[in-house]
DNA sequence: TGTACATCAGTGAACGCGCGTTCACTGATGTAC
DNA sequence: TGTACATCAGTGAACGCGCGTTCACTGATGTAC
């Protein structure tokens, strides 16, 4: 432990190293323990070490560094998508796999939403349009798929095993994600968190088997 | 008009006559124009032409005068759903009135979403729970329910019509709320917004068919 | 019916806070010769 | 291989802002006699 209170983080040299790197990653953790409020700019240069100006080299103003935490949000919820279509057994016949694939799909969303509430209601609060295939690799996961990419390829699956109509096909995501996403909002930032609490998963299942059988 | 800079509201008296009912408005409308974050104690005096600490005869603190809000939004919601559930034709036969309840209840939701979106955003943003009957009258529409109990007296008809299989009754609020908030909250808060803009209502009504049908 | 007085709603001034952002600077680094 | 120098990442101090909240006060109101 270093006796001086002034630097938080040691740093050998003056120049910091990857400054940039570790303003984003504090911003980060204070969107993960607090959502996008707790995004403050003063704060993550204080985590980082540094001079509270000093941001202003790596990020135009407050806003851009918000940018970049909710884009490392969005790409841990793909990440954990994906982890949990990675589950899904390869030998399903394709009408189950397809299935099962869309299950996964809306399990990883609300397991994040429950495990990570912060960086859930950072990555999907106000603001641009994540439908669009962004280039930035931040925001997607390895696969380089956004969250609803993933979901509607999850759903393509459906048609091409012919369980869904392929004119019901447009559209879909909309019914399936506002599902999901209310379920984890009602929870985890609205009245039904003491109500369903633990629950969650549980009723999460059940959600989608409505949606299953709805869609 | 009035040319003094001064009050913004012209008093005639030296008291205000009902403060508490003007702060408790003025904080209504800052929630309709900027939802939560906007309800800002000392905006709250200036509109009602009041010095900043006024406030405090009537308020414990600025949570309690959010808290107000909050439950006057959602009487508001409340109201919107009733207004719908009034335009269902009462000589539909019971299955048919049933289904229709619920419809109007998501429907005469996602419409207060669209129409209040700041009221809606304040209604349903995190802290207490309202699933409790809440004897206060603020937080609950003409005939005296919740949001939420209006959506559960709808699903009741549904068993009480033959449609839905008691055993499937128990949490099935849970469901259809998560379905329409879903939606609501993607639309005006969250990534859907640019996607699905007017269409909204239109979405809805496919959510609705999604909801019945895997209800 | 008139007067003294207690109540308490609203005043005016001030506080400390943390925020985003700007300014002129300094000094470690890497490059050109 | 050594030295001069330009670059530019980070510093230190300061700004104005709006916020919630506290303090001692004042003066209109309604009540008791």
């Amino acid at each position: 432990m270093n006796s001086r209170p002034q630097p938080p983080v040691a740093r050998s040299t003056y120049r910091h190293g990857d400054l940039r790197r570790a303003l984003l990653d504090a911003g980060v953790e204070l969107a993960r323990e607090g959502g996008p409020d707790a995004v403050v700019l003063r704060e993550a240069t204080r985590r980082a070490g540094v001079a509270p100006n000093a941001a202003y080299r790596h990020f135009a103003s407050q806003q851009a560094l918000l940018k970049a935490v909710r884009a490392a949000s969005l790409s841990a919820v793909a990440k954990a998508i994906e982890a949990e279509l990675a589950t899904v057994p390869a030998d399903l016949a394709p009408a189950d796999f397809a299935r099962a694939s869309v299950r996964a799909v809306g399990t990883g969303y609300l397991r994040f939403a429950q495990a990570e509430t912060g960086l859930f209601r950072t990555a999907f609060a106000l603001s641009d349009d994540l439908a669009v295939p962004d280039p930035n690799p931040e925001r997607v996961g390895e696969t380089g798929q956004s969250p609803y990419q993933l979901l509607g390829s999850a759903l393509d699956k459906l048609v091409s095993a012919g369980i869904m109509p392929p004119e019901r096909r447009p559209g879909a995501e909309f019914l399936a994600w506002s599902a999901v996403h209310g379920l984890a909002m009602l929870v985890i930032d609205g009245p039904l968190g003491p109500v369903i609490g633990a629950r969650m998963q549980q009723v999460g299942q059940r959600l989608l088997d409505m949606v299953e059988k709805g869609l």
